[in-house]
DNA sequence: CTGAAAGCGCTTACAG
DNA sequence: CTGAAAGCGCTTACAG
């Protein structure tokens, strides 16, 4: 037996098409007797609307597309869900995928995503999108688009995130109360606007203190633990140890603390170390980790926020949503300070 | 300027439509010259291929719909990227839900799904799914459904997962070998058959010891770091220290371990600690977390073969495609001994 | 290699 | 409150 339609139950029920449809959608225009009796026969004959028909009327797919680099960074994973939450309450549903960060990936997802004709995306672009590589939701109509986290230069559309010069700013002014001399700063992608943001802001605050901060474009890399452990080997092992390693996320704090540990060092007492998001592992650190953050979920309710309401009025004029950093300290700083006699241990050792 | 569709694209080159279709599907039917004519005026137009509608004539929709409870837990997010990786690959895009494990949440997004008329769903069925909950699934034509970590009694379909009773055997059979004398389960979701299952495999194993367990039912939770260490506290403080505490996953783990830390305890020496997954973050924990690998990448991959399998033959007999479980044993566990002087250092202390 | 025609399952004015 | 008709953008035999 084929697939019952709407033109099934009209015939069940001795009516036409479009009066079907109307109960379909709801409609006042349709006695709530009539409906009750199509709807007790669309259970019977097990009917299922076809929301594709339907769009292709309507030219509303009444689906979202989501781009993120990946979801294994908590980070991404609180973003996701928060903006889920927020989408599946007002009706639609996500077509997602991830980019890896890397461009060509995004453009696949993309075209996919514009010629799924969803209403709206979603995007936190790849780290070096190149400047034309969105011109499809440009095209012709084009798709009403937020961008998060990470901006676009040159590329103007609702955007969200957090404000990345005051994070790195708010942490900055955190180390320079710990008297330290020396950071380096490691990981995170090239050339993410998020980077050189924190970056940035952490800069312009050490130099208040004379402090000393490593080069911007050194201990490039993806957000992951495994790199962090990596540059942190690298690190200790030149020699170069510095009064505090500020990793571009938590995610990468945590391979730094594994490193630390794994020299012999204590994180807290012989190095400082801060991450910023502060997703839930950094309270499980140990030692727990002073984070400076940078609110995901918030960003991603904003961010679905955001495209609800261009999808709404196309022509209203890019909103940017910019959250407000929040330093938390912990005992990975919190007790540090320079002059404690942080070779003397292993001295007494040798 | 209203969209560009076949029409315009076929009128400008002077083609009929169902030739310009043929062009869009890189049939042999059109000679490469007019092929190339045809994508060069598409590009000039800013044409843009209306899979919907396509759709509507095929009978495919080319989408996939992925419902997970979430994916802020590792495992889960290692898994939908794997999935959605190898879907990815073969041309299909992915509606995404989480059900945060709330069967009405699940029935919504099925819903859903199944009105978009997607391909195919895979499927972590909510810890407490009712029988009937799948039933859209099953309906006139039915959806091609793999269901993925979570086996749902008396629903017959494709499934992958890992042989959770194997890793409660092989986690049991190490604890044997520490000669410890008593085991608290912690966490995982009650009505969970993996849950059931990792339990049932490490009880067996223990009671060839002659070690005592925790009852099945106590200690149930949401699988998450906070209800690890809260359960974990409670434990504590009632007094009745186990030798070792078991966590349902390793999410849960990271939350005992802090827990331990937290009472001032050593995990791996006064108390030997363990959970499931071996996701990335059992490697980062203090000490390093033992662990039962259960393989969400490659659980994944087989989900999404699975299911294009299944797509393309909706007559096969269903395939259960099991995965083995592997123990890594870390400092969690690997040095513990039950007659070390655990309470002496406190003792010492007094 | 190409064109005219029918149809996928729905919705939307429009007339009643 | 209801029905007949047109149409959303595509594809698929079929005949040439």
């Amino acid at each position: 037996m084929s697939r019952v339609i709407l033109k099934d139950i009209a015939e069940a029920c001795g009516l036409s098409r479009a009066a079907v449809s109307l109960v379909v959608q709801d409609s006042p225009r349709v006695s709530e007797q009539t409906k009750a009796r199509v709807r007790k026969v669309m259970a019977e004959m097990g009917y299922v609307y076809d929301r594709g028909a339907a769009n292709l009327r309507t030219r509303r797919s009444m689906i979202v597309g989501l781009i993120v680099t990946n979801v294994r960074n908590p980070y991404f994973a609180e973003l996701t869900m928060a903006i889920e939450q927020e989408l599946q309450d007002a009706g639609y549903t996500m077509l997602q995928g991830y980019s890896y960060d890397e461009p060509s990936r995004q453009d696949r997802l993309i075209s996919a995503m514009v010629e799924h004709r969803t209403d709206g995306v979603i995007l936190l672009p790849a780290a070096d999108s190149p400047a034309g590589s969105l011109q499809m939701l440009r095209s012709p109509q084009g798709t009403p688009t937020v961008l998060i986290a990470r901006q676009l230069r040159g590329y103007d559309a609702d955007y969200t995130g957090v404000d990345n010069v005051k994070a790195g700013e708010l942490l900055g002014e955190h180390i320079r109360s710990l008297e330290a001399r020396s950071v380096t700063f490691v990981g995170g992608p090239a050339k993410s606007t998020a980077r050189d943001d924190r970056y940035r802001g952490l800069a312009r605050a050490l130099k208040r203190g004379g402090i000393t901060l490593s080069p911007r474009s050194q201990h490039v890399s993806p957000s992951t633990a495994m790199d962090g452990e990596r540059i942190t080997h690298e690190l200790l092992r030149s020699g170069n140890q510095p009064d505090v390693i500020v990793a571009y996320s938590d995610a990468v704090a945590t391979g730094v603390l594994h490193a630390v540990r794994d020299s012999g060092l204590k994180a807290g007492a012989d190095v400082a170390v801060a991450g910023f998001d502060d997703v839930a592992d950094a309270r499980y650190e140990s030692p727990p980790l002073t984070s400076v953050a940078t609110f995901p979920s918030e960003t991603g309710t904003q961010a679905a926020r955001l495209l609800l309401a261009r999808i709404d009025d196309p022509q209203r004029p890019c909103e940017s949503a910019i959250i407000a950093p929040r330093l938390n300290v912990r005992d990975s700083t919190a007790g540090f300070r320079p002059n404690a006699p942080r070779r003397l241990a292993s001295g007494a050792t040798a």
